[in-house]
DNA sequence: ATAATTAATTTGTCCGGACAACTTGATCGC
DNA sequence: GCGATCAAGTTGTCCGGACAAATTAATTAT
């Protein structure tokens, strides 16, 4: 037999991209269901799932169980987020909208404990939100803050915090932010924060963690954003500086 | 049938992943095939499959068909640059290797004609490589530099650049750069880079984009890096400033 | 001993089927 | 009209099978 140029598969699922990309299924509608594409392709259903996986990879489509298969995704839209410095980075975070889910005290894991540069199993306030860019519309962004616990009223008053909050630096007169320390990588989106985002988990994300620090050199809070997909851009301008 | 707390092929996926933590399959050694897979936990060899790509999308393994499942990493290892200022920018490119793979003139599609502000199907010189911290080393990027096709010197130079480079900036004597622009965000290795790089393609990807100018605000090249998986990081420091 | 050929092994692709789990819609009882 | 129950529809998980494609190992020929 001859072979194919590609596999059965990756050719319904381009044909099915091409469908949502011309509109055909918009966003926001459902896709024909599994049995359906069957039977318009005349593949086994192991084919058409397999199919809907490659879509579902590529964000363009979400699949619950009971429901369909639904568009969430007919092109590639950017947003783009210009930070290259603290002034930007919290004009950012006054132009969003964090809602915290939940409050607690931790103690610190390693992963946490690197983050504070504290001893595992110190005692640790973490606030759990999401991000996004208007009230009710979808969240952009999870995040996670962390900042040691102790006696101070800023930790007093991280455990307070509830509900959305616009400015949360600004909010919580942190005080006079020195420095902030970034790393931004790919990531894969943890299970338990896939639902909240509305995407697979497991896929493709943009992990950048902060560290905030005082114009002392003081540790102030450490915060780890996922920013789901592809579509979130991080820009910054390096300017050559004469030394 | 009361209902496990998580499906088989997680199971599997699980216990596969703990083997290889604790050493039982060591990095570069093959796991067991798929066949044997299902004959040590009694699954079916679909399920097998399906914990052997969950392991895969983690890209702890990596499968070849004919040859079998690898090992390819073990343990989070993370490499971190840092890179706040042109400076570090030019630094990190002088301590890696850059070798260049195919060097050609092209017409602009959309993309390329975005990224250097020209009109679609304007020629362009294209230049792609893999970039690695050494020698023989696998490569931890796949770079593609563009330039507006002129006449002038650097175009042809450009043209001309073949093999292990260091400093590519520096080899061209590009000029000061006065700015560098970067836009940074979670990808999918495209199909045609996976190869090059050992990974699976459509698996997770860090993807900078920068945009050298020189002093004078001229556009002098564009480059597209993706580095694959979520082990790169990258990291820099903003300092606040007074205005 | 080496090269070519063939066989075996292994993963990739595709098929069909069955049942679980979840969601939605229809029907029945109050 | 509303709530509870049931049926239908849809995706998720798991099974078994077959053949293609790629790689590796064994065999054969020189």
């Amino acid at each position: 037999m001859p072979p194919i140029s590609k596999p059965r598969y990756q050719s319904v699922a381009d044909q099915l991209r091409r469908d949502i990309e011309k509109g055909r299924y918009r966003v926001g509608s459902l896709l024909p269901t599994e049995l359906q594409i069957c039977e318009s392709y005349g593949i086994s259903r192991h084919t058409a799932r397999e199919a809907l996986r490659v879509l579902t990879h590529d964000r363009m489509i979400e699949r619950r169980q009971g429901s369909g298969t639904m568009v969430i995704a007919n092109s590639r839209q950017r947003f783009n987020h210009s930070i290259s410095s603290v002034q930007d980075l919290l004009q950012y975070g006054a132009n969003t909208r964090l809602s915290i889910k939940a409050t607690e005290r931790i103690p610190a894991d390693d992963d946490i404990a690197e983050l504070l540069e504290c001893d595992v199993g110190t005692e640790v306030v973490h606030l759990h939100g999401v991000r996004s860019e208007h009230k009710g519309e979808a969240p952009f962004c999870v995040t996670d803050i962390y900042r040691i616990a102790g006696k101070d009223a800023l930790s007093k008053r991280l455990m307070e915090v509830s509900g959305a909050v616009y400015a949360l630096v600004d909010e919580l007169e942190i005080g006079h932010i020195g420095m902030v320390e970034q790393d931004i990588s790919a990531a894969q989106i943890p299970a338990e924060n896939a639902a909240e985002l509305g995407v697979p988990k497991h896929s493709v994300c943009l992990q950048i963690t902060r560290r905030y620090f005082d114009t002392g050199g003081k540790l102030i809070v450490a915060a780890v954003n996922l920013h789901p997909g592809t579509d979130f851009v991080y820009s910054m301008s390096l300017k050559q500086s004469r030394g």
